[in-house]
DNA sequence: AAGGCGGCAAGACGCGGCGTCTCGCACGGA
DNA sequence: TCCGTGCGAGACGCCGCGTCTTGCCGCCTT
């Protein structure tokens, strides 16, 4: 199953590493991911080809991986984690809360540009599907499983529930909002998944 | 705004047209969106490439108009209309009723490959994403709407929800599990939904 | 019946990106 | 000192794109 010659990682260039996730980003960004080629990459990164070439194997498997560095960074930046799920004991509040800083983040164009092109190319490539929902869609759900299972110690969500179900029925209707732009997002739109979540639709 | 001298339509190959959406959905179907070229698609149809250019401005716009049109002949096919909601009065069986029904669907493997692509295709070309949410995706949730509806006025759904809203419960997590591949789509899990949806996750 | 008009199949063409390969160069360890 | 190897640079063949050209054929007009 090895293919290649595996290049040697401690002889590897942090720095021409560091240029070619500024340059893939920045590309990305200027003229969207379909005209981002792996020359224009190399040539903004100066940096030749080959190079990328040796430890990618597409230009979404650096976008990728861009993507995920960017990530830590901010999230390092950001004091210790910018990610968990407050515990006040409302959870109703804390929902909406998280949902409003997810609008926030999915409205930040420095990050949609890059999220929706993994995004669609993960859709038609499998493997980096699955390496994208891996490393960065299902960490993130993960809190909401753990908040969620909170809340049914704290009576405040039924024992039978499965919280890695439950958590879909306000998040994926964001996601696809924002991934098929079907309709429009706002914090009233998340506030009100999360009340028709909690409480459903049937009258009481 | 007027860019093309506008071929004349009542000149068009009717036998071109269809060669071309069968060959478009075939190649889809057996190598996959990206390997599908334009020169293949005209290659496999014996026709000429303008032929494709003059009608069509992508390959994706192929491929959604061909995908519409085989919508539109399995349609005629079923009958009337395979698509509407059953409405019996009891509004769970009919939700997970419809929801099986398209569950089936989305693992049919001829539905597959062409309504990811396209989707794939869709988030990064916005124009294109449009006619797909509006000509095939939006009249899907509108049966929803009617039947959400439907049951305001049986007294089944509490009259201040929004139905449009409301239909995303339970139809976008299983769109996003089959879009991203984030979870297995079985009858159990639809059905699991639409419990969820109806009687909300808190206590009651 | 004759002529034109326009879509048609076929394919040549230039362009540009892909992925590979070949150079020297720099820098590390024996 | 001398390999070994990653590096920047860029040449190379390949292929698909989107346009253009050629000759054919059917329909509409006259």
């Amino acid at each position: 199953m090895v293919k290649k010659p595996a290049p040697d990682a401690s002889r590897r260039s942090e720095r021409s590493r560091r240029a070619i996730y500024d340059a893939a980003l920045a590309l990305v960004g200027e003229v969207g991911f379909p005209k981002t080629t792996v020359e224009g990459i190399a040539a903004r990164a100066g940096v030749g080809k080959q190079t990328i070439y040796r430890w990618w194997s597409s230009k979404a498997d650096v976008l990728l991986e861009a993507f995920l560095d960017l990530g830590e960074r901010a999230a390092q930046a950001a004091g210790q984690q910018s990610d968990a799920i407050p515990d006040t004991g409302d959870l109703a509040a804390d929902l909406k809360f998280v949902l409003r800083a997810t609008v926030d983040e999915l409205c930040d164009p420095r990050f949609e540009t890059p999220a929706r092109a993994l995004a669609a190319e993960g859709l038609v490539n499998p493997q980096l599907g699955a390496e994208f929902v891996a490393k960065l869609l299902e960490p993130q759900l993960q809190l909401y499983v753990r908040r969620l299972r909170s809340a049914q110690q704290a009576g405040a969500v039924r024992p039978d529930i499965d919280p890695r179900i439950a958590l879909e029925l306000f998040v994926s209707p964001l996601a696809q909002r924002w991934l098929q732009r079907t309709g429009p997002i706002t914090y009233a739109y998340t506030d009100t998944l999360v009340d028709y979540a909690l409480h459903g639709l049937a009258p009481r």
